[in-house]
DNA sequence: GCGCCTTTGTCGTCCAGATGACAAAGTAAG
DNA sequence: CTTACTTTGTCATCTGGACGACAAAGGCGC
């Protein structure tokens, strides 16, 4: 009971402690941050937290496109992706979707919005068959109150967004369109690896497992659908990726990330 | 002791509370989330708390220009601002400045690589002189521990920097330079209204009480020096904003709010 | 006061990329 | 197989804004 009491008195403590011990720091903050960003929320949660949270859980199916929550609605849940993949996008008052962030199986969203209670700013769809479990802001914020280790990997989480997030404006005022592209892809194959390529993988080449049109990387990086067509055609030329069944595969990802690297000297 | 208990397992209960009963609903989530994410997190706090805190910081003073860390270095401390102003930038590889963030009195800054625990990926540097509270990262985690509201209202400037910074990507995908830069204009006088403006006042304008360069306007929302001269110069010839020794004051708030609401039609 | 450095105003010039317009190729549902 | 819709590939055209270059003002330390 006392140690229970403490823990609960200072959650943050041990990860603190792991950090003060830790010698290694990538260089990749980039990356990184979005890994980080990517983090599976639920994986990371204990056999019983994970029940306590799922308990107080309504899950839901979603077809391809359906909408999760529009612009203008009330946030009153967070989600966490059980199977598929989420678009969360904002529409400009032009018309223009700019995705803000795809999330995968084990993530949460809907977090940021959590505290202010107010409206939806953004969009949810299904970007594929999706299966979401949907938790009422009271039951989550009871369940960050009892469980501060799961209070912890919200804040990482959040944090990271922060730094992806920071990231991303700095790209997309200073990089040009292919560097985007070419970032893009390097990043969704790190955290999209997770899910096994079925089709015809060969070996040394990194799959970029998410079903994008050109007109959703172009709304991912803020660029026009016709530039990221020529783009893409033009990274498949230099023989940096090539498409295999409705998806990517990064040829030889030295290559590209020699590319991004020059691009960046 | 028991209500004291009953507390810390569940720090979020209160303020969910207030939400749910909460009717209003804005309709500017781009500014409110501006407005929350340069919440003043000092004043925030409760006599004890800070205390608490203050006790186990390190004040520092800094010159105009001098730099609290640079990126590469550890990511050891938070730093609170106690009065002046500090400019938070990343430099890109072809050596363009990207300004993430200024933090004014009481607003609490570099909460978001403490969790990684990785190196510093960007600049924090006094945009004039300016004083400091610096936090070491096991003091403010024992602290945020050991203070479940003050966790509370950390994880919620988090979550509305993650809002401001996605609405500043759109912005920036969609919005011209005309459009951001006043817009700018407008977040900066709701943040920065706090510090009364000395001198010529008239009725009726908003003082925007920063002393920003037009370089640092085009870092900030990703142009170049002289179209950001130009739009301003544009900007003062409609009348929608005027020079104020060495700041800007906007001459009619309506007048230019209503400019965003037409570039947005 | 006098230099020195930073900040502004204002030119051309130039180009990455937006936009519009179609045709061709997929894909999905009947 | 057919029809309807979505996604790609590729033009040709146009432009917002970057970039370089300088002169004119400010500020500021001495």
């Amino acid at each position: 009971m006392s140690a229970i009491s403490e823990h609960v008195v200072n959650p943050f403590a041990d990860i603190s402690t792991n950090i003060e011990t830790n010698d290694f720091f990538s260089i990749d903050d980039e990356g990184d941050a979005w890994s980080d960003a990517h983090a599976n929320f639920l994986s990371s949660l204990s056999e019983s937290e994970t029940q306590d949270l799922l308990k107080c859980s309504r899950r839901m199916d979603l077809k391809s496109r359906d909408h999760l929550f529009r612009a203008g609605d009330r946030s009153n849940d967070v989600y966490i992706v059980a199977g598929g993949c989420i678009r969360l996008f904002q529409v400009s008052s032009t018309g223009k979707e700019t995705i803000l962030w795809f999330s995968f199986p084990g993530e949460i969203f809907g977090m940021a919005e959590l505290w202010r209670g107010s409206n939806r700013q953004i969009y949810a769809v299904a970007n594929e068959a999706t299966q979401v479990y949907s938790i009422r802001r009271k039951d989550f914020t009871n369940f960050l109150g009892a469980h501060p280790e799961a209070a912890m990997k919200a804040i990482s989480i959040l944090s990271a967004r922060v730094r992806a997030l920071g990231h991303a404006l700095v790209g997309l005022a200073s990089d040009n369109v292919e560097t985007r592209v070419a970032r893009l892809l390097v990043r969704l194959a790190a955290v999209s690896s997770g899910t096994r390529c079925c089709a015809g993988y060969t070996e040394g080449e990194l799959c970029v497992n998410v079903r994008l049109t050109h007109q959703d990387i172009a709304n991912l990086i803020g660029a026009s659908r016709q530039t990221v067509s020529s783009t893409l055609a033009h990274l498949r030329k230099i023989g940096a990726v090539r498409t295999v069944s409705h998806h990517f595969h990064i040829v030889q990802p030295d290559h590209l990330r020699r590319l991004l690297q020059l691009s960046a000297a």
